[in-house]
RNA sequence: GGCGGCAUAGCCAAGUGGUAAGGCAGAGGUCUGCAAAACCUUUAUUCCCCAGUUCGAAUCUGGGUGCCGCCUCCA
């Protein structure tokens, strides 16, 4: 497996610390709204690593935080006068909706949440503090950004640079403008912990390190995020957990691009803001997450409904070829393979080699994808009625296995209501007598009904709209 | 000002030295009572422009143009 880390600005070999285990920690929502579609991008692309690397073997422990206390979240509780832990509640619940659409493996992933981390990060501003690398102005709690190694190697800056930038609001409290807080005093009225410098509560970046150090150890396979985030947050991260343990915290950043809505940045103030959950109500999720993996996560993503109606066409042929082989394997014929399918064989199973090799290129999934299709065709070509029910498994078991990769192709047709096939069976015999008004008038009840029918050679086939 | 990214067909998108994957849309065809699906054919002598390196470049080098991101607790 070779992923591009953003320290290195490299596609590097991944080596695990402990061997056969991997160990991920992406940065997950702050829980003041509901997300957007520009949120959904890591959390599937970096959803998709994790089932690759299930996929590989690998034994994965995957953390997706929930930033529960914030500013955000705060003013959010006030506006509706009510607690932020009702906020933070309610839109979680709402993010795990989302996720659950997005088919993300939410039984596989932790959920940490920073207000459960309270007395870690207590220790660890403490530890900062002994060592110099922290101060207390009056309840604030800062981190010196001079007592960090290779402050700004991840994002390549450099100190001066960032000072001189003069968009940095100077504190009169901060030592150095670049200085960000770890411990951030109460003010009257607001949410807090007790601690040894009073009552207050967790800056942003120091919850990530503390959740990430608790549950997974002092040094990570990878932390992944949004490329926004590399400055300051992924930063300031590695700045207080390297300083603290003197050891690497991450050994892989990742970073997805970013997701544009008509070409243009979303953002509140062109009101193109587009949530998941509004979304769904004119696209299924999962086709969300087939075009959100249809581009390389590294590169920037264009939202358009016209798109969208692109990778719905698209997702629907992956779905058509599914359903022929899943036709194929009632009706093929049990017997050994032939030599033509030997052949078929070995070809079906290189196309599976391609997409793993694809997957393997620091997650090439538009690539992968492209295999998909590849196995679609053949098979639709080479596979029928009188092909060896051998081969016409392996094939919808090699099918099923990518797309479980990818998180799609995983809506299975329900049984057909008695009513329903009755109504099927009538049309056929409407058919054979060549009623084609009657069949035509079946046809289009049920198409009301949301079943859509199919004459083909082998008979007649359906699927819900 | 500092740092970084991108530019491939009508659209989406792989491909980083060996002669342009895949998908969507369109056109024509096979099949079909019709429709749908599937299949076949068709759609970039060319990869933003110019110069260079090379037997050979979309891919490397230099210059230019255009678009974009970060430097603001925004994924």
């Amino acid at each position: 497996m070779r992923l591009y880390n953003t320290l290195t600005r490299k596609k590097e070999e991944f080596v695990p610390v402990v061997e056969g285990q991997v160990s991920m920690y992406t940065c997950g929502p702050t829980v003041y709204n509901y997300i957007h579609v520009g949120n959904a991008r890591p959390m599937v692309v970096f959803d998709t690593l994790r089932r690759f690397f299930i996929y590989r073997g690998y034994d994965v422990k995957y953390i997706v935080n929930f930033t529960d206390i914030d500013d955000k979240i705060i003013t959010r509780a006030n506006e509706e006068n009510t607690t932020f832990k009702e906020i933070a509640e309610r839109y979680i619940e709402a993010f795990l909706e989302d996720a659950k659409g997005l088919n993300l493996l939410e039984d596989k992933t932790i959920h940490p949440r920073a207000t459960e981390f309270i007395k870690p990060m207590i220790d660890f501003i403490e530890k900062l503090i002994e060592m110099g690398a922290a101060y207390n102005v009056d309840g604030n709690v800062y981190f010196n950004v001079e007592a960090a190694k290779d402050y700004g190697k991840l994002s390549k800056k450099n100190i001066e640079d960032l000072i001189s930038g003069a968009r940095v609001e100077v504190s009169d409290e901060k030592k150095n403008p670049m200085d960000f807080a770890l411990w951030k005093k109460a003010k009257e009225g607001e949410p807090y912990w007790e601690s040894p410098w009073g009552n207050g509560r967790p800056g942003w970046h120091i919850e990530c390190s503390v959740m990430a150090r608790t549950l997974l150890g002092d040094t990570i396979d990878i932390h992944a995020g949004g490329e926004d985030l590399q400055f300051p947050h992924h930063e300031n991260e590695i700045a207080q957990s390297e300083t603290l343990t003197g050891k690497p915290f991450a050994n892989y950043w990742l970073h997805n691009a970013m997701l544009n809505i008509d070409n243009q940045k979303m953002s509140k103030s062109l009101g193109n803001f587009l949530l998941v959950k509004d979304i769904r109500e004119e696209f299924d999720l999962e086709v969300l997450r087939f075009f959100l993996l249809s581009a390389h996560y590294r590169t920037p993503i264009n939202f358009t409904r016209d798109i969208m109606k692109q990778m719905e066409n698209a997702l629907e042929r992956l779905y058509n070829g599914k359903k022929n082989l899943e036709y194929l394997l009632d009706k093929s014929v049990d017997r050994p393979l032939n030599h033509e399918e030997d052949a078929h064989l070995q070809e079906i199973e290189r196309f599976k080699q391609d997409f793993i090799e694809a997957m393997e290129d620091d997650l090439n999934t538009a690539d992968a994808i492209a295999s998909m299709f590849e196995l679609i065709k053949y098979t639709n070509i080479n596979l029928n009625e009188e092909t060896s029910k051998i081969l016409v498994i392996r094939a919808y078991e090699i099918l099923m296995e990518l797309a479980n990769v990818l998180g799609i192709l995983y809506k299975e047709d329900e049984i057909l209501e008695d009513e329903i096939l009755e109504l099927i069976e009538k049309r056929t015999e409407a058919r054979k007598n060549k009623d084609y008004k009657l069949a035509d008038e079946i046809r289009d009840k049920l198409r009301e009904k949301g079943i859509i029918l199919e004459d083909t050679q082998e008979g007649v086939k359906w699927k819900r709209i």
